[in-house]
DNA sequence: CCCTTTAATATTGTTTACAATACGGTTTAC
DNA sequence: GTAAACCGTATTGTAAACAATATTAAAGGG
């Protein structure tokens, strides 16, 4: 017998997450920070004993994984982290910029300076980041930066597909951190978006929402290149 | 001893598709013909007994059909069917026709004849099914004419995401095909992109693409409003 | 008569064991 | 000496049993 569940219970869920959620994050996290390299193998028992867990939420984890893109599994032999081809990384970025200027053009002006303060918050621990050289904080206080910026579109649909592209990308922005001339230009770029959000200049809010979606893939590309030679359309792996 | 799975290999997938891709495809399937409604609940051994198989494999497609926002899942409880709120229809048209604009102005133009002629013949069969009353068949072909469509971009990541956000709100389509004379319009649209195609005439496409959007989600609000009243910000269920 | 507590049961979440598969190395046939 | 067949092991895929949780229904106390 299958018993209903009421309409007025199902908002107030208990808010309490998923493990294999969280195992995924774990992973995905090691991949995007380089900690696990591309082809190497995860091997479910490992990912158990790890995370002290059981192998059900591990496959759970590993077929979102699969599905985001972040790793490849085959059938029967088991999941490896996932690289991507500079045609892939090419076409998400051209992707991304559509949106991620969507989402700017679409958000209300003026903007609460509650917000702006927010930012700015963040864009000090970013600046902060830098200057120590901790990429950790770097990544995390740039990550949240873009997640407020983009919170500001009120498209609940266009966020969550913004975040979605970035996660598929996340690993490559290390090639442009090696370089302390990009960190300080992405730097830059945020104060001008702070700018550009407190006077409402759309305009070059947009423009530099283009400017600075370049060189995290052109560096990507480069040092794809030179490693594996100018072998654009290989297929993924 | 992990062993290493060998790079040459890799490409060669045994294309042998897992099983709860399969199901997960299936369950979608019913979910957005109708043949499952809003809030009807997903129990797991019941999937067990009706697709033949274990509980890991039902587990993993109710999984992923929660993240893809056709079913909600609530701990210890189960998953259920999971309906759109106005806003979140709205909300998720604008992204389509932002994504779907892009790719009309990437086509490559000329476009081959032969891409030409499979929407010619895609669109044949969605005329008939349309005269004949076979939605199930009006469904399948007007899909296969927008993959065919977009496909032609060349973008795989635009690609993937367009069929994502279309995925969302496949279950809404049947509003608007409740009423003939949204059905004629859309095989006349169907027909007026394959001249524009014909004729590289991109701006025409592009204008076209946009109109093409539009009966949905308006037939969609309309027949809501009618049943809950006008409660545009109420949350998602 | 209503509110709280308690038991029964449906359902999900976890654990364990077992079967199927794939790869590496070794043996055997020619 | 080479190639095909065989076996061992690592790993994934499947199944079933068990534990935890939530919901309904019933019992008890005010």
């Amino acid at each position: 017998m299958v018993r209903p569940i009421k309409p007025g219970q199902t908002p107030v869920s208990p808010a309490r997450e998923p493990v294999a959620i969280v195992i995924a994050k774990r992973i995905e996290e090691d991949i995007v920070l380089g900690r696990r390299q591309p082809r190497e193998r995860l091997v479910e028992q490992d990912l158990c004993d790890l995370f002290q867990t059981h192998r059900g939420d591990v496959r759970l984890a590993l077929f979102e994984l699969e599905k985001k893109g972040l790793v490849e599994r085959i059938p029967n032999r088991g999941a490896l982290v996932r690289g991507l081809t500079p045609l892939e990384v090419r076409e998400i970025y051209a992707v991304r910029e559509e949106l991620e200027v969507m989402a700017v053009r679409i958000i209300p002006f003026p903007v609460d300076p509650k917000y702006v303060e927010r930012l700015e918050e963040l864009q000090r621990q970013h600046t902060a980041a830098v200057a120590a050289g901790d990429l950790l904080t770097v990544f995390y206080s740039n990550l949240s930066f873009h997640q407020v910026l983009f919170g500001l579109c009120g498209n609940a649909c266009l966020i969550e597909t913004i975040e979605l592209l970035a996660q598929k990308v996340y690993g490559i922005r290390s090639y442009a951190n090696a370089f302390p001339e990009s960190l300080d230009r992405a730097r830059r770029d945020h104060l001008d978006m702070i700018k550009a959000l407190r006077g409402s200049r759309r305009d070059d809010l947009v423009a530099l929402t283009r400017r600075h979606l370049k060189p995290s893939p052109e560096a990507y590309i480069k040092a794809y290149e030179r490693r594996f030679g100018k072998a654009d359309l290989a297929p993924a792996q």
